[in-house]
DNA sequence: TCAATTTGGTATCTTTAAGCTACCATAAAT
DNA sequence: ATTTATGGTAGCTTAAAGATACCAAATTGA
């Protein structure tokens, strides 16, 4: 009865999930993204308990998300920092926020505003596009099989036929 | 010691989190996408416990982003179906797929790839973008109180000065 | 300089959630 | 007419969340 892991889901979805799909994961990386290194800078910030604190940063630094090291050589301070996979993850935050914005919140109710540091105008709504630039809705796009599609992935996608697409 | 819930947090991230952190959901969100609209289907395709499935289904319905309708009028037989606002969650998983794609998997052993139908062309790297249309790294960023902030969030974004950006 | 506080945890315990098995009523297929 | 699929609910066990207590080293304050 072990909690089911989707390491072994060749998914991208549930690698990813498998990495931040948490609660309080999501809003330590928030933190970290807004600069927050310390435990006790996470811990005021968020209220989250110690324990469960403790375990999600180490499960981030197991990923590659963070790294930990020492706030001063031979001191047991530690400072927690985005590593570049982490810093990656900056497109899937301001994603989620821009969504609450829109539908949690509503326009003109937005708590946060990420802007762009230099002209300080708010960035743009972030979407998926086409190689020429124009934005895509689900309906305009389509799955395929990826270089590295084992046999069971292959067979999920052909048994979703384009009609079978119920967006 | 009930847990916690976000639901108060003045913080786009965190409501997007109540909804879609976790993991069984996001799967669920992206079998959705490849277009499974039945309980039965998403067991098939997850192998997720009935238990679990259904509350998230539940859970998803109850925050608008899937809707729930008979399947023939009259049997009770139920077609889960994304909402406007469910579909508006396809930049989010797909900027999610590119992170394992680049981190978990790497280049050329990606499982999936998303298309533009009309070119059958991948998609692009979906990225934050300056209003010029020029993709921003998160230290070329800022954040500012929105329309909606409240005291709470303005006192925490004033603590953040612009050097204590730990990126 | 000595006490108080902060830091970064771990250990233990209780409550809550995950997820397995069994069951059930209706509907469809054979 | 019997079996199989659908869309669940109930009940149970295990695992995770989170509160509390504790601790040793470092830092601050009087």
């Amino acid at each position: 009865m072990t909690r089911t892991s989707l390491k072994e889901f060749n998914c991208s979805l549930a690698q990813a999930a498998e990495v931040i799909g948490d609660k309080w994961t999501l809003l330590i990386l928030r933190e970290a993204f807004f600069g927050t290194t310390s435990f006790s800078e996470f811990r005021k910030n968020l209220g989250v308990a110690k324990t469960v604190l403790s375990d999600r940063l180490q499960s981030l630094v197991d990923h590659g998300v963070l790294e930990r090291a020492p706030t001063r050589p031979g001191v047991d301070r530690y400072t927690y920092r985005l590593t570049a996979a982490g810093r990656d993850f900056f497109p899937t935050l301001i994603t989620l926020m821009q969504w609450s914005d829109k539908w949690v919140f509503g326009p003109g109710s937005e708590p946060f505003c990420v802007m762009d540091k230099e002209t300080m105008s708010p960035v743009q709504q972030v979407g998926v596009q086409a190689r020429d630039g124009h934005f895509l809705t689900p309906r305009e796009t389509t799955f395929g099989p990826g270089p590295g599609a084992n046999e069971e992935t292959r067979e999920a996608l052909v048994s979703l036929k384009p009609g079978n697409r119920a967006l």
